[in-house]
DNA sequence: TTGTACGCGTTATCAT
DNA sequence: ATGATAACGCGTACAA
């Protein structure tokens, strides 16, 4: 069934048809409704690769992400497909991982789909070393690139993000105005993200004049489920001598960790242990007590990002970074 | 950049060049260089919209699920998106809610947008009422169409599942085997799959000769995420005066409710109360004590529908229906 | 207001 | 082993 098909059957041409399906001005509202009606009773949809074709456009963006089926990132994809249905744009999924060739392999897949736009979900798209981002410079030659809660300086790139340093500031700031100054900071990721957060911390202490101690900024190497493992770690540290009365997290997963860690040491929280988690998921009310946490409102994030993409789409001047700040939702995990 | 300018620069024709591109034979090795040289110094790639118009594919295949930040449903995602991507086809992904009509439409979308192959993820796509899953009978018409944890029966329909009954059963039995006849069981779902499991926690019952009491089927009807919310529905229960020594819930966020409940009440579990959950997720290792639950080997049902979906679309007979068994996982929430 | 004819960039058939 | 050419189904400039 094509569009020859419904001129036929309409006595019309192919012209009137396209006219009518896009619904161009400058057609007889009789004829108009008999070719509505031809179509209707045909069934007849549009060829999507014809008129991608023709166009040079399927609608379609693609979101890459390391790994959607975490809790962070999948929320992040679920709000962003939804704002692009919602705009009119499909969306092809596409998880990586965190390895840099996959990244790269990835990326070309989608340019060679010939997407609109690509978007880069999570701060782990970008590498420390600037020659590493150049796969993403290249990219936006193509198609406006958009990252989520990342950072790259590069004309048809575009930022959204969180003010992480700013979150983690407040957050470690609202421990030691509680007198607590042995906060161990408990970090898995050194992405662009992760580094603003453990900055954020540490200003916290220099601005306060408390001096700063390596030991007490803990990278964990498990993998972003194992709350065990985190559990483990913290008995391990305590084993070796380092005492600490709160864990400031940069994910609510490691601060679950954390609170099973006081848990099987008999320590209560938040009285002998104070605990502070990142991202305000659902882990928080999972836990008991249930955890206080950074809110980095994702959901206005991917909302925001969205409109950028699709506003760049339409050939409209758009922001090329665009900043939101966070909130700590206190709960019961800290007093 | 198109396969003429390539065509021109190696000094053949367009088809020689398609040829290559195709990995055909019958082209001379030294010609092939060639052109691959060409194609390599031009940095070429065939325009995909132009092949999906000649082969009326773009390799494509859908994938809708009501929402795909559900821990679950995140999870089936991914898996099936890597695979998917394995096997050389994009996805396409959709997000409908679990409203029908916003399914049926986002169905519709799909159809249009010319996947291959539509992915249904969840078994709240089918319907109760037998008509109201004729859309799917229709949209299969067009495209195979797979569902993950559904049953359909209608050609060119896949199902892939997991034998929740038994699974569902099974647990329930080993609860009876502890001399605990008071199982609550909560469920939030009343699917296809939601359906199967109360069934088989209420066989259970009558296999061993115990009564049945509607008032140990409770269903909860807040959001997927509200752990509170199941907390609080089980003190008004408790208040109430309904005792019951275990909670059997259909999916790990009512279990990990019914871990908070416990603890608010001052009743330690196991031995007061003794608790299974369903999914095995991430929920399980950060309650405490951390929860035993039914694993029903998504990875592998995803791996083995994928499989499916490639098969039929590459014309090869594949079984309408593959059932999976789950698996009891013990950690501490039961003896 | 409507119709004709061309271009979009491939793949595939049929000659050579 | 290679080339010419016809589909594929649409949008649209231009003509009427």
């Amino acid at each position: 069934m094509t569009i020859y098909d419904i001129s036929k059957q309409a006595g019309v041409s192919i012209a009137t048809v396209s006219r009518v399906l896009n619904g161009s001005a400058n057609v007889k509202p009789k004829t108009k409704k008999k070719v509505l009606e031809v179509i209707e009773q045909c069934g007849y949809t549009p060829n999507a690769f014809a008129r991608g074709l023709g166009l040079n456009s399927m609608n379609t963006v693609g979101i890459l992400c390391a790994d959607s089926s975490d809790l962070y990132l999948a929320k992040a994809v679920y709000y962003i497909e939804k704002n692009l249905r919602a705009g009119g744009y499909h969306a092809v999924l596409c998880c990586t991982g965190y390895d840099l060739e996959s990244k790269k392999a990835s990326l070309s897949l989608l340019l060679n789909q010939r997407v609109d736009s690509v978007i880069m979900v999570g701060s782990n798209f970008i590498e420390d070393e600037s020659g590493d981002n150049q796969y993403i410079r290249d990219a936006a030659e193509q198609v406006p690139i958009m990252l989520l809660n990342a950072d790259l300086d590069c004309s048809n790139v575009y930022c959204t993000m969180c003010d992480d340093f700013k979150s983690m500031h407040d957050a470690a700031v609202s421990l030691i105005n509680q007198e607590i100054t042995d906060i161990l900071y408990l970090y898995n990721s050194t992405s662009f993200s992760g580094k603003k957060k453990l900055l954020g911390y540490q200003s916290a202490y220099t601005m306060n004049n408390i001096p700063l101690n390596k030991q007490y900024q803990q990278f964990f190497a498990g993998t972003h489920e194992d709350i065990d493992g985190v559990c483990h770690f913290l008995n391990e540290l305590r084993r070796k001598g380092l005492e600490f009365h709160a864990v400031l997290a940069s994910e609510d997963m490691l601060a679950a960790g954390a609170i099973k860690y006081a848990r099987m040491n008999n320590l209560s929280v938040p009285d002998d242990l104070s605990v502070i988690g990142y991202n305000n998921s659902l882990l928080c009310t999972c836990c008991e007590p249930e955890l206080s946490s950074v809110d980095n409102h994702l959901e206005t994030l991917c909302s925001q990002l969205v409109k950028t993409c699709i506003g760049t789409l339409s050939n409209e001047e758009m922001p090329q970074k665009t900043i939101f700040s966070g909130e700590l939702v206190k709960r019961f995990s800290t007093k």
